[in-house]
DNA sequence: TCAAGACGTGGAAACGATCCCACTAATACG
DNA sequence: CGTATTAGTGGGATCGTTTCCACGTCTTGA
């Protein structure tokens, strides 16, 4: 039981007393909304002030159907993505007077279920979802609750919803073409999470590229604890490859710790190219090239999208925004200086 | 205005009237307190299913004067720090069944007030802060709304609120007592955020240890950017210093970039340790020893004294827990191996 | 002079739950 | 047999707002 204060929280009525007027008079005053006489206003916000009355957002959101609160789930927050992601969607809503709740699932479909459910309960105004599977067992329960979701980095597979993605194909291409420009031919891909929608978009990426140029993929998607043991592998080869492209955020940081754990040399003996930057990356001798996310626009774009949903009458379609991303050339790769 | 279904939403007076029961036997079958037919209870939950209802939480909470919303107020969630903490935090209320909403003020104090009080206005059960100073404007709004709070890391004037605090001083102290055991004369100290209290306490910490030892003191408080001129400076003295202490998190970051911008040897050249662990301070060449701080433990523990205070009855007294700090020898300092 | 508007106001009915109270039936106990 | 007690139920008041409606009192302009 939560305690209570000897005199509980002053209500609307509290004021409307105090300031001698009606409680719809009071209502109107300090929701700026319908006539209040001048004099009657000041009234009414001295007595505010004197009982250091605060509107009680619950009972407002009861009545006016609309909680002015987003709900965000994301699956971790590990890394830099997901924090600018979040951050840039925040910043947005907040903007236009939402608040933002955030809900982490682990990349646990059973909870990433149970957290949507709860928020909906909550009566929030809209959804802003990074989910863990394209089928998302709860996609029912959003069209019957009727709430305004937009879907982040992965979509789901009704159309009827919206997503916001970055093209992982075009990118993981674009920077296993990269590799190949600097002459490299074994050019091995490590990666995490193999059901993930952007794990496959960019593996995709990777073998087309591969192909084109008539390459040998070797490609291999395993747990994060047993990349240290594929890069020994991969060294260990009679023939190892000259370069390897990380296809996420976690691979390739357990990617280059294993490399400089047995002092490889890069881009020397080893190229490294990452999907995501990581923050060492700057830092790490040499500099880290890598595949850039556009996070910040990524979470802005989700925010509009889905605030110009709750301001719509009419029920949109569908509709993917897909982003560009960026490959920023250090020296991992290769390259030098640019 | 929020686009509205076809039928809204189907409240507790549908699945009563489909049930064919009274309201009041649906409130109880479904919350599980008080009698309840097994027969009736079968045929409202039958109804439930049929309708897709779903309890609506606004109105509940307005009822029952319980949200079981805790609000956690931090600056920022830059570092790995706070990630770990909000994190640790979220999972001890979220077995309580407790949901969080966090908000991030940007290290601006007036955000912190303003978000602290639409808090309040939330009706939220329990409140989180890590404040931005110590004399947080709002406390008397806390006070009188008598919602429990418990802040981090910085504690507030107020003796009646509690704070989960760790051994700044005593953990800065150590850090620099270490580097003297190593031989270290001219250790010199750099910080950003002088107002923060955590950054007074290990400064200190840094005093005390110099103090004691007869030693010089070369301390330097700036802006993040001016970070490394300043190492640059320290670099071109005749007699440099032959270690240098980050103060925080991001002054460490800074001075490590400058040291390995330059090429600097460490620890021959200049040892280093930090307070806070920087990601990369595990793989960078040598491997940062740094002051680590408890940050999982510093979550749990505020979110077990928030769970504690909420169930209380009466008024608890403000208490202040203090957590030791862990200096993490690597080999930055000049230690090898260890 | 009078009707039409603009201003300004108070009261009551929601919003969707909880929960207390009153009431019935049936069982138990002396 | 009378009276507690337990199990089961329905109804109404209530939480703190918003919002609609009715009803005044002034200005206007024709």
């Amino acid at each position: 039981m939560a305690q209570k204060s000897a005199r509980s929280a002053p209500t609307l009525v509290h004021v409307a007393r105090l300031a001698g007027v009606g409680l719809g008079t009071a209502s109107r005053a300090l929701s700026g909304e319908g006539y209040v006489g001048k004099e009657t206003l000041a009234r009414i916000h001295a007595a505010v002030e004197r009982l250091g009355y605060q509107r009680n957002e619950l009972a407002r959101s009861l009545k006016t159907n609309r909680t002015y609160v987003i709900g965000i789930v994301v699956p971790d927050i590990g890394g830099l993505f997901m924090v600018e992601l979040i951050r840039a969607a925040q910043g947005v809503l907040r903007q236009h007077r939402y608040m933002s709740v955030i809900a982490f699932t682990d990349g646990n479909s059973d909870i990433e279920k149970e957290e949507v459910e709860y928020l909906l309960r909550r009566q929030i105004d809209g959804l802003l979802v990074v989910p863990e599977d394209s089928s998302a067992s709860y996609l029912s329960s959003l069209q019957t609750a009727n709430v305004p979701v937009v879907f982040f980095d992965q979509p789901v597979s009704d159309k009827d919803f919206d997503a916001v993605l970055v093209k992982n194909r075009h990118g993981a291409r674009a920077a296993v073409q990269h590799l190949i420009d600097h002459g490299h031919q074994r050019i091995a891909a490590v990666g995490v999470n193999p059901h993930l929608y952007s794990m496959k978009k960019r593996i995709e990426g990777y073998r087309e590229a591969m192909k084109q140029a008539g390459l040998r993929e070797q490609l291999v998607v395993t747990r994060p604890e047993d990349i240290d043991r594929q890069v020994d592998e991969w060294l260990g080869m009679k023939a190892p490859p000259t370069a390897i492209f990380g296809l996420n955020e976690l691979s390739s940081i357990k990617a280059i710790e294993a490399l400089l754990a047995r002092k490889v040399r890069m881009p020397e003996q080893m190229a490294f190219i990452g999907f995501d930057e990581i923050q060492l990356g700057r830092f790490v001798d040499p500099p880290l090239t890598a595949v850039r996310q556009p996070a910040a626009m990524i979470g802005e774009q989700a925010a509009n999208r889905l605030l110009e949903r709750i301001e719509a009458k009419e029920r949109l379609p569908g509709k993917h925004i897909m982003l560009d991303t960026l490959l920023i050339q250090r020296r991992s790769c290769g390259c030098n200086g640019c």
